[in-house]
DNA sequence: AACACGTGGAC
DNA sequence: TGTCCAAGTGT
């Protein structure tokens, strides 16, 4: 462990100060609401694609009361191929509770960000840090990452989460909130930008010198083959193919609608009555299929 | 703790 | 072409 805060924290926002993309969630003008629909469409998902669907959700419903006022169906919709297609609902569901618990206000605390639907301990802190200038450790896939290199020295970090990262996390937290949180975006812009997954540009990177992967001389990752997800043939592209026709239709559709896109009878019925199951399609008493109300 | 959960761009 | 990966959460 070679690390005093300072050290790394200084050089990452000077760093940050002049190469930081200016993305709409971060403008002055942005809403905690704002920010809370950004983090749930960033889950996974790149940043390219998000973009122009968080515009038209901002522009269509600026306020939690505005989306939670209308079907979850319609959020379900307008999610469009952002993929995870659960995340909508209950980001639906979180504007309801939001609307209901707390007035319509996204809620600052930490606690209470935690326990709406689809925030977890990520999205939580990013929120409470980013929209509320609050100090906590925001512990994502980019963050990680940077910690796992700078700080530990190897390429990637564990495939879960552990108790050191969290801590280690919370060690280099600056003192100042306001700094903290200026700090959490930075290492996670870093990582975005800087300190990839995939050829890092070290050259670019404003910590290369405190870099105790870059003093081992970047050894390459060595440990448990990191997961492969295979995608094609399984039930979750079904599932996508299948919610796919109730987005694009206009209203409710008749099983045959559903049956032409894909092949397999028995998988198709399994992924259907998981969406079913989840929410995600409601089944109507005339037998035809529509988004949820 | 491991697994399910979408989608598409990059290499 | 197939693999890897992108601001995770819920069970």
């Amino acid at each position: 462990m070679r690390t005093s805060p300072i050290s790394i924290t200084e050089p990452v926002l000077a760093w940050y100060a002049a190469h930081a993309r200016d993305l709409p969630w971060r403008a002055a003008d942005a809403t905690p609401w704002g920010v809370l629909v950004s983090e749930i469409m960033l889950q996974q998902t790149p940043v390219a694609r998000v973009l122009p669907v968080w515009r038209e959700w901002l522009a269509r419903w600026p306020t939690p009361a505005a989306l939670a006022a209308e079907p979850s169906g319609e959020a379900v919709r307008a999610w469009g191929r952002l993929g995870y297609p659960r995340r909508a609902l209950r980001l639906h569901q979180a504007a309801v509770a939001i609307t209901e618990r707390h007035g319509g206000a996204v809620p600052g605390d930490h606690a209470a960000l935690l326990a709406l639907p689809g925030i977890g301990s990520y999205t939580a802190a990013a929120v409470a840090s980013f929209a509320f200038g609050q100090r906590h450790a925001v512990l994502d896939t980019n963050v990680r990452r940077v910690l796992a290199r700078v700080v530990t020295g190897v390429e990637y970090p564990p495939k879960a989460q552990t108790r050191a990262e969290v801590t280690l996390a919370e060690s280099l937290l600056p003192a100042e909130p306001a700094t903290a949180a200026r700090w959490a975006v930075a290492a996670m812009e870093l990582g975005a930008l800087v300190c990839t997954a995939r050829s890092p540009r070290c050259v670019d990177c404003p910590v290369l010198e405190r870099c105790e992967w870059q003093a081992r001389g970047r050894p390459a990752y060595d440990g448990p083959p990191r997961r492969g997800q295979s995608y094609a043939g399984t039930d979750r592209q079904c599932r996508g193919r299948l919610l796919a026709v109730l987005r694009e239709a206009h209203g409710p559709v008749g099983k045959p609608a559903l049956d032409v896109v894909w092949s397999d009878a028995v998988q198709r019925e399994r992924a259907l009555d998981g969406l079913i199951a989840d929410g995600l399609i409601d089944p109507l008493d005339d037998g035809r299929y529509a988004l949820p109300a």
